[in-house]
DNA sequence: TCGGCACAAATTTTT
DNA sequence: TTTGTGCCGA
């Protein structure tokens, strides 16, 4: 084992195994180092069994990349040890045991969209409108409850002379029901069922407590009380815990997480030994600077203060733009001139911004100067509407008793179930306190409805049954194959997508991407099953979870893009080059937290801008705009105060100095009619620079897209960021071009050119 | 039962 | 601007 590549307090992390621990890593400190050295530490030196150790994560990503990471330092397998999220490790244990505390062992796993339909549900039944009772809110409380270990009976109690509250107490209690009566448990349970199990049967704990001898949590600042609670049961016997973790950037309080969770470990354990990392290998001693001054506005911190011995870098660029368009080709222009001029690759590049409306402009800007890039978060493949309907099938068929499941797809496709059937079916379920599949059974002696009704659901049910026997024999992808055709979804999809055909409206048919995506879900499942890291039994249930317990079914990114992303996605990645775009207030702070006047809520901000900042390696640029139209209306907008508590002598402004920025107002209309109308008629993306498609099929305008491979010299240049232009000579990818009123440029084909003939 | 239309809401989201 | 939701008429 090989310590001597740590530095002191890294490696004092590593060989302080026993008794609690605090490492306070800074942002770019090598925590995940830190954390895999220590676990191979354990089992190699102080040979201790894998099967002994705990380690726990928030993310998937997270919890694969530190398996991979451990498997590269130690000898032994890494098999028996449970490196987990927090959810996957409680669905593990929950499985096994879970019947100790009345629930079902085959229970699914709600997401949010779920529990919105079941809180909607619930609220329904309550005769609460949902017109005075907001339901985000609703989800809001009960899910902090949850996270605050505060059950329905209690919440009802403590809010007995709050009416508003002690109606969401109602709620509460009845959504828990449901909940159990579907057998379902949302993601805020498998923390609250784990705790109720441990606390409820003293063996199980006693087992696991005797089984995690040394526990590691990583973003410690992140955990919510439960999962504090969860960590202490397990860990305070023994006490051999470590926690890693930064305060600075606790950017999830919304979400649950306690802060004082970290701030306060020091008492909550006993000799705490507390290891602070504050060499930043990441960034530049400048953009350190940065982000330690903008941090120190804070208060409720532990101090700390992250240095480099990378002396001195590139100041940061600030630049004022007039609107988020100018900010869009601004930070394309760079992306440019970067490329260009330092050869970086567009793997360099993230756009960095505070809520996804803004991301909008970036792309625009983007596919008009022919950039290619992947946006992160938005839509999820597993929230699409065809993934979720597959999904409730295959949930159906694992567990009849998931109501919400089985009203998801009862008339999906239609037939001719409509709501009142539903509605009759909900009604004689809950008299008779069974679930509405078992009602639907027995649909031939229910006199509530009419022969037609009855032959319908009896359709229903026949389907359902030859697919839950069908499970028993065909495997997950070709159960879901199966499934598509049988119930007729797939059918139901084609045929739109041929009526929308004839019709030919120019619409992209957005059927044909369903299509695929159910395609895409059939060879997520071929993947399952033939991979050899899943954990446990290759059966439905176990895809089901992993489907639940994971966002990302994106896959390879072989290609070079810049990558597009919210400040809080971007929490654990570095990048060479990071644009910070639209800091404005009320943008950035966002306007709630400025409203609010609450200290709390601007510093949550702050530890945001914390994040960004320190995400650069190596230059940094942060851009602001005088006017900003977001959710169609335009707004004065004011620099933020983030700015203002940047170091001066850090910081440089600049202004747009940019040829980049000279499209002709013609130019500028034209792409970004191409980029909008066209992007998605063609097979592939055609600005990426990959470009295989060049006929656009169904172009009213009647012109072609040129491959690139044909450009020659003499070859025009219909639209580029110059506007028109010949091409002179060719060099390779490098163009150089004569343009009407810009003179002679030069142009890098992979990223510039955009030659449409015959317009 | 379904499509169309008016109306409202729109931070951030590891699981 | 975009996206979702609820209500109404065919």
């Amino acid at each position: 084992m090989d310590l001597n590549s740590l530095n002191a307090p890294q490696r004092d992390a590593v060989m302080r195994t026993e008794g609690p621990v605090l490492i306070l890593a800074g942002a770019g400190s090598g925590k995940t180092r830190v954390l895999t050295t220590r676990i191979g530490y354990l089992i190699d030196e102080k040979k201790v069994l894998p099967a002994n150790i705990l380690a726990i994560t928030f993310t998937n990503k997270a919890a694969n990349e530190m398996r991979e990471r451990v498997e590269e330092t130690v000898e032994s397998s890494t098999k028996d040890m449970w490196i987990n999220t927090f959810h996957s490790c409680c669905v593990k244990i929950l499985r096994r045991d879970i019947n100790k505390i009345g629930y079902n062992r085959s229970f699914v796993i709600y997401d949010a969209t779920d529990q919105a339909t079941l809180v909607k549900d619930c609220m329904k039944e309550l005769d609460i409108s949902d017109k005075l009772f907001d339901v985000k809110g609703v989800i809001s409380q009960i899910s902090s409850a949850k996270d605050k270990l505060i059950s329905p009976r209690r919440f009802k109690e403590q809010y007995r002379s709050d009416v508003r509250m002690d109606k969401v107490a109602d709620i509460y209690t009845l959504y828990q029901d449901r909940l159990k009566r579907n057998s379902a448990l949302d993601f805020d349970d498998l923390i609250v069922k784990t705790i109720e199990l441990f606390r409820k049967n003293e063996d199980v704990l006693k087992y696991y407590r005797n089984k995690f001898r040394y526990i590691m949590v990583d973003e410690y600042q992140d955990t919510s009380h439960a999962q504090y609670e969860f960590v202490r049961l397990l860990a305070c016997e023994h006490q051999n815990i470590c926690v890693v973790g930064d305060d600075d950037q606790s950017i999830y309080g919304w979400r649950g997480a306690d802060i004082k969770n970290i701030l306060e470990f020091e008492k909550d354990y006993e000799n705490v030994h507390i290891v602070k990392l504050e060499q930043n290998y990441r960034s530049t001693q400048v953009i350190l600077d940065a982000a330690n001054h903008i941090i120190s506005n804070n208060t409720e911190r532990k101090s700390k203060k992250l240095w480099s011995d990378k002396e001195g870098g590139k100041l940061v660029k600030i630049c004022q733009l007039d609107n988020e368009i100018d900010e869009g080709d601004f930070v394309c222009s760079k992306i440019d001139e970067l490329v260009r001029k330092e050869k970086r690759s567009l793997n360099d590049f993230a756009v960095l911004y505070r809520a996804n409306a803004q991301a909008r402009a970036i792309e625009d800007a983007l596919n008009r100067a022919m950039i290619s890039y992947n946006i992160y978060g938005g839509t999820k493949f597993y929230e699409r509407k065809e993934i979720k309907d597959l999904i409730a099938y295959l949930r159906v068929i694992v567990n009849p008793q998931d109501d919400i499941s089985v009203k998801r797809i009862i008339n999906v496709p239609a037939r001719g179930i409509g709501l009142k059937t539903i509605e009759k079916m909900e009604d004689r379920a809950s008299l008779k306190q069974e679930s509405i599949y078992s009602v639907l059974l027995d649909a031939e002696d229910n006199s509530d409805l009419s022969t037609r009704a009855k032959a319908k659901v009896n359709g229903f049910i026949d389907i359902m049954s030859i697919l839950r026997s069908s499970a028993e024999v065909y495997s997950v992808s070709e159960l879901i194959d199966y499934t598509m055709k049988l119930t007729g979804y797939l059918k139901d999809l084609e045929d739109n997508r041929d009526k929308n055909e004839k019709l030919s409206n120019g619409k992209y048919d957005e059927y044909q991407d369903r299509i695929d995506n159910l395609k895409e879900l059939i060879s997520i499942a071929l993947e399952f099953e033939n991979s050899e890291e899943i954990e446990g039994e290759k059966n439905l249930q176990t895809f089901l979870e992993n489907v639940a317990l994971s966002s990302d079914a994106d896959g390879e990114e072989s290609e070079s893009r810049v990558s597009l992303m919210t400040m809080h996605t971007s929490k654990g990645l570095e990048f060479p080059v990071v644009f910070i775009v639209g800091m404005e207030e009320n943008l950035f702070p966002i306007s709630r937290a400025v409203k609010s006047m609450s200290d709390t809520a601007i510093e949550e901000e702050r530890r945001l801008c914390y994040v960004a900042i320190t995400r650069a390696e190596e230059e940094l640029f942060i851009t602001n705009v005088r006017n900003r139209t977001l959710y169609g209306k335009r707004n004065v907008a004011i620099q933020s105060r983030f700015i203002e508590e940047l170091p001066e002598n850090s910081i440089e402004t600049i202004g747009v100095v940019d040829e980049g920025l000279s499209y002709s107002r013609a130019t500028y209309n034209v792409l970004d009619k191409y980029t909008k109308k066209y992007k998605k008629s063609m097979n592939m993306d055609f600005l990426s620079k990959n470009v295989k498609a060049t006929k656009i099929e169904g172009n009213k305008e009647g012109s072609d897209l040129t491959l690139k491979d044909s450009v020659k010299a003499g070859s025009k240049i219909y639209h580029s960021k110059f506007g028109k232009g010949t091409v002179v000579a060719r060099n390779g990818n490098d163009l150089t071009v004569a343009f009407a009123n810009k003179g002679i440029k030069r142009l890098n084909i992979e990223y510039t050119v955009f030659e449409v003939l015959s317009i």
